[in-house]
RNA sequence: GCCCCGCUAGCUCAGUGGAUAGAGCAUCUGUCUUCUAAACAGAGGGUCGGGGGUUCGAAUCCCUCGCGGGGCACCA
C-alpha cells in the first residue's frame, strides 16, 4: 500500500544545485548552501544561501554567483524555477508541477526507503509496572510509539518493545508490599501504599491457592510475579487506549534464566573491565578515569539493575541481532546515558548504534507528583477527560527537550479547544464535499484534468502537499516527531482556506456544476485528504470522515 | 561543586547560521438562506533572560552570569 516517491522535491532541488555550483568549477567539498523553505513568500517555496557560501570559496561577489547559479540551475521534472536575488538563489514551484503533483498522490504520500529494512528496537516507557500510569508517563509512550510509527513509515523494520522490570529493588518492594497486605499488614518502610496492592493481594489469594500459608521469603517472588502480570495487563490497557501496542513485553527475569547477564560479566571479566572492591563487583573503563564505576553485583551478592542491563544489551544485539535500538527515557535518566554507552562499547557493541532520546519531565503545576499528597493524575483520567486524539496532540505539539507544566484543568480546556480538531475537522471536510460531490454528479470524468487547478488557493494546498516528504525525511532523520502536528496544521489551515473560498464566492466551490472543473478540485480535495491521513497516523491521530 | 534541558508575544509553544522572528489560545473588528462557521479575513501585541565573542550574517555557534526544571547511590 506504500507509496514510495524516490524523495522530496527538495532533494531533487539540493542535487540539481550542487551540479550548478560544480559547473562553475568548485572541486572538492562544497559547503552547506543552506536549501531550505523559503520564510517570506516574496522568497519563493525554497531558498539557499549559495552564493554568499561560495564568496570565499570562489573568490567572487556573490550576487554574481547567485546569478549564474540561478542562471545554469536546472530541476528536473521543470519543478521549480530558480530566481537570484542578492546572494541567495531561491526557487519557486512551477504551477505545471503543482498540478501534476496532485495527481500523483496516492493514500500513503510521503513513505521513503530511509531505512532500506535496517530492523532495529524501539523499546519506550519500559517504566516499573508497580502502579498506574500517570501523565508524566504518558509522554514517553506517545513519543516513542510516534517515532515507531515514523520509523516504520520509512522503511525500518522497528520491534516495540516494552522492558517489564521484575527483579529491581522497587519490583521487590511491591511484592513485598502485597505479601504485607496479604496477611492484613502495613506495606514496609518505602513501599506501596494503595489500594489496588490490597486488591491484588486479596486476587493473589483466590488466584495462587495456599500462597498465605508460604514464608515470605517463598512467596514474596511468586507474588511480585503475579502482581506484576496483573498490572501489566492494566498498562496495556492503558496504552491501548492511547492507540499504543508493544511487539513485546520483555521480562527482565527472563534475562537471568537465559544467563545473559552472567555471560555479559564473564565477557566483561575477561576484557578487563570489572574489579573487586569492598566486597562488591564494580564495572570501570581502566582507559577512562573521567567515568565513576559502578557497582554490578553488591556486597550482599545480589545484582543491580545494571547488570540486568548488559545481559539486556547482550539480549538484544546479540542474541535478536538488531542492527540499532532507539530507548526513550525521560530525563531523569540522563546520568545513566554514558554508563550504558560505555557499557555496551566494552561488550564490543557500537555504541553508535545504541540511541537514547531523552525527554523531559512533566511536572503538576501544584508541584511534584506525590500520591500522598494527592497529586496525582493517571493517564487513565486524562484520557477520560479529554480523549486519546487530543492527549498525543496535546504531547506531540512539544519538543522533548521542554518541561511540561501540567495543570488538568487548562489540559480539559485545551482538550475542547485543543488544534487537533483543527486538522481533523479539514480531513472531515474534504470526506464530506467528496461524498456531496458524487451525488451532485453521478457520472464525473474518470481523469481528473488538473491543469484547470489554477486559483491561487487551489495551488497552495498543492504547495503544502509537495512539503510534506520533507516532514517525513527531517522527522525521520531527527527522531523527533514534533515536527509532524506542526505540518499538519500548516496544510489544515491551507485546506480550510481553499474550501472557505467556496463559502465567499460560490463559483469556487469544489462541487459547481462544471463537471470538470468539479472533477479538478475533487482530485485535489482527495489529495490533500490522503496527506492528512497519513500524517495524523504517523501521530497516532484519528481522521473522522465527519464531525 | 559537576552534568543535562529550558528561558522567544499576555499565556502555551514552534523556529536546519541566512533576507522582514512565527503558530495556537486570549483580546479587538468584520464574514453563514446555497459543498460542515470546530471555519475564513483582518488588527494590536517582541530588548528572542542579561552581557561579551566568532561571522559578510546569530533566537540559532562559543564564553560568562542570572532564573527555572531534572540528575549526580551497593535506588531505578
Amino acid at each position: 500500500m506504500a507509496f514510495v516517491l524516490s524523495g522530496g522535491v527538495r532533494g531533487t532541488i539540493q542535487e540539481a544545485l550542487v551540479e550548478a555550483v560544480r559547473k562553475l568549477g568548485v572541486e572538492g567539498q562544497i559547503p552547506d548552501l543552506e536549501l531550505g523553505r523559503a520564510k517570506v513568500a516574496g522568497h519563493g517555496d525554497y531558498a539557499s544561501s549559495a552564493g554568499l557560501k561560495l564568496g570565499r570559496v570562489l573568490r567572487q561577489d556573490p550576487k554574481l554567483i547567485a546569478a549564474r547559479l540561478a542562471e545554469s540551475v536546472a530541476v528536473p521534472d521543470g519543478a521549480a524555477k530558480a530566481e537570484a536575488d542578492g546572494g541567495y538563489v531561491n526557487f519557486r514551484f512551477t504551477d505545471d508541477w503543482l498540478q501534476r503533483l496532485v495527481a500523483r498522490i496516492q493514500p500513503g504520500y510521503g513513505a521513503r526507503d530511509i531505512g532500506r529494512g535496517e530492523r532495529l528496537q524501539v523499546e519506550f516507557a519500559s517504566i516499573n509496572p508497580t502502579g498506574p500510569l500517570h501523565i508524566g508517563h504518558g509522554r514517553g509512550t506517545i513519543l516513542g510509539d510516534s517515532i515507531c510509527r515514523v520509523l516504520e513509515f520509512t522503511g525500518h523494520d522497528v520491534q516495540r518493545e516494552y522492558y517489564v522490570n521484575s527483579d529491581n529493588s522497587q519490583t521487590r518492594r511491591f511484592g513485598a508490599s502485597v505479601y504485607a497486605r496479604l496477611h492484613g499488614e502495613e506495606p514496609p518502610e518505602g513501599g506501596y501504599t494503595g489500594d489496588y496492592v490490597t486488591e491484588l493481594a486479596e486476587m493473589a489469594r483466590h488466584d495462587l491457592p495456599g500462597i498465605d500459608q508460604l514464608p515470605e521469603a517463598e512467596a514474596e517472588p511468586k507474588l511480585r510475579m503475579y502482581a506484576l502480570g496483573k498490572m501489566v495487563d492494566r498498562i496495556k490497557a492503558s496504552v491501548a487506549r492511547l492507540n499504543i501496542r508493544y511487539d513485546e513485553w520483555f521480562w527482565e527475569n527472563r534475562l537471568w534464566e537465559s544467563g545473559l547477564p552472567q555471560t555479559a560479566i564473564e565477557r566483561l571479566r575477561e576484557a578487563g573491565y570489572l574489579k573487586e572492591k569492598d566486597g562488591a563487583l564494580w564495572f570501570g573503563d581502566p582507559e577512562d578515569v573521567e567515568e565513576e564505576d559502578r557497582v554490578v553485583i553488591r556486597s550482599n551478592g545480589q545484582p543491580t539493575y545494571f547488570a540486568s542491563d548488559l545481559g539486556y544489551l547482550l539480549s538484544r544485539f546479540d542474541v535478536r541481532g538488531y542492527n540499532k535500538v532507539v530507548e526513550v527515557w525521560g530525563a531523569d535518566h540522563h546520568g545513566y546515558v554514558p554508563r550504558m554507552k560505555s557499557a555496551a562499547a566494552a561488550l564490543g557493541i557500537d555504541p553508535q548504534k545504541l540511541v537514547i532520546i531523552l525527554h523531559q519531565m512533566v511536572n503538576l503545576k501544584e508541584g511534584k507528583m506525590s500520591k500522598r499528597a494527592g497529586r496525582f493524575v493517571t493517564l487513565d483520567e486524562l484520557v477520560d477527560r479529554v480523549g486519546s486524539d487530543a492527549v498525543r496532540y496535546f504531547y506531540l505539539l512539544r519538543s522533548p527537550d521542554t518541561t511540561i507544566e501540567f495543570d488538568l484543568e487548562l489540559a480539559v480546556t485545551q482538550g475542547n479547544e485543543n488544534p487537533v480538531y483543527y486538522a481533523q475537522y479539514a480531513h472531515a471536510r474534504l470526506s464530506n464535499v467528496e461524498i456531496t460531490a458524487t451525488e451532485r454528479h453521478p457520472r464525473l470524468p474518470e481523469r481528473a484534468d488538473v491543469s484547470l487547478l489554477t486559483q491561487p488557493w487551489e495551488l497552495d494546498v498543492a504547495r503544502q502537499l509537495a512539503f510534506w516528504p520533507d516532514v517525513v525525511e527531517d522527522a525521520t532523520t531527527t527522531l523527533e516527531p514534533h515536527r509532524i502536528p506542526y505540518y499538519v496544521h500548516e496544510l489544515a489551515t491551507a485546506v480550510h482556506r481553499f474550501y472557505h473560498a467556496g463559502n465567499a464566492q460560490s463559483e469556487h466551490r469544489v462541487v459547481v456544476d462544471d463537471p470538470e472543473l468539479t472533477r479538478a478540485r475533487l482530485e485535489l480535495c482527495r489529495a490533500a485528504r490522503h496527506t492528512l491521513k497519513t500524517a495524523l497516523d504517523l501521530i497516532g491521530v484519528s481522521a473522522p470522515e465527519r464531525m
